[in-house]
DNA sequence: GTCTATATATGGATAGAC
DNA sequence: GTCTATCCATATATAGAC
């Protein structure tokens, strides 16, 4: 580490930024103070000084989070874009933000059982999954899609969300580096856009 | 809970049902002994008669979960089974088990993280995955699909596996009860049979 | 703002009566 | 085989010197 004189903001990133790692990898109960402390390169009383606890730290860290996630929804879809192109942007998006962060979406699958309050926020707070259901609805309701909206819904984000939430497992199950894996989500994103193509081709 | 004589292997049973729904719901660093004692109906001391420490507890319900996990999985499938059949059998029986146990999944997922060395036994002791690959694989040979096999195998996990793992997440973007999920659930075989045979007709 | 020392809380493990 | 009491380790949190 180089030594400077830091502000108390730029610590306080440094100390973010050890604590994300730290808890990503082995959740809130699991993470120790001291490995997050050794993290930054500080000692481990002085976090407090930071923050008051090991809770508002995380909690410092999750709101982060928490906002890179959203960055990942492209918010600004027009009203009556059409289902095809909503579901293509939003899987654009969605992949550019997700390569570089993978390991999130494990985290916010087990926040969402851990603390379903606040992962029911996030969703509220921001109503896309509310704006793509409607627009399966819409689109059955026109007749370019048959059967039922929450399959359909279902199924686009397990085919998004999934492949990085599940990174370990896809990588032990391809016998692949990680270098191989980062190459197939780079792939993946035409794909999926050609699948969107398909499904709703195949099904007219 | 009525009370009988019970035999030592009637109470083992008690105590790693018990076990494993704190297991499965904190994780191993987060599970708390009183917790499991109070889930069994025995005093928190009771619990080290049975299993001498936490980390036995846990190796003793892990090793069975695993166990649960194999059977979901038909490894008896045909040698020269269409590509599709071998997915239907798959799906089915997948679900067939997953639906009475949807907290084991995502449980898995994690321990793709934390233990990948197990978890890479679990699929090597048990070929299905190269099975399917290679069934992609020589279906793209034969014509029958275009494509990446990875990218198809990913998929195709992707919509079988995670609607169980993201159980919670679901039922939060639903906006629904564990009872509704279920059904979702339920009608979701039938949906991703229909899927795999227009996965196919799309293709050609 | 960081360190040493120390307090406190929690939870896991053991001993021994019954 | 279960309970009470107790111990001990770990990890978090605080106080106060520097």
């Amino acid at each position: 580490m180089i030594l400077t004189t830091q502000t108390r903001k730029e610590t306080e990133a440094i100390i973010k930024q050890a604590a994300r790692k730290v808890f990503l990898q082995k959740g809130l109960a699991g993470a120790r103070l001291q490995e997050i402390a050794d993290e930054a390169g500080i000692g481990r009383t002085s976090l407090h000084y930071y923050y008051k606890n090991k809770e508002m730290l995380f909690n410092a860290v999750f709101s982060e989070n928490f906002q890179e996630i959203k960055k990942r929804i492209p918010y600004q879809l027009e009203e009556n874009l059409a289902l095809k192109e909503i579901l293509i942007q939003f899987t654009k998006e969605y992949f550019r933000n997700a390569i570089k962060n993978p390991d999130l979406d494990l985290f916010l699958l087990n926040e969402f059982c851990s603390h379903p309050e606040l992962m029911l926020n996030l969703i509220k707070g921001h109503e896309i999954t509310q704006f793509i259901l409607q627009a399966f609805e819409k689109s059955i309701q026109k007749g370019e899609l048959k059967g039922n909206a929450q399959q359909h819904f279902i199924t686009f984000i397990s085919v998004t969300f999934f492949p990085f939430a599940a990174k370990n497992m896809i990588q032990q199950m391809l016998q692949c580096s990680e270098n191989d894996y980062i190459q197939y989500m780079h792939s993946r994103e035409d794909y999926i856009v050609g699948f969107i193509h398909q499904y709703f081709n195949s099904q007219l």
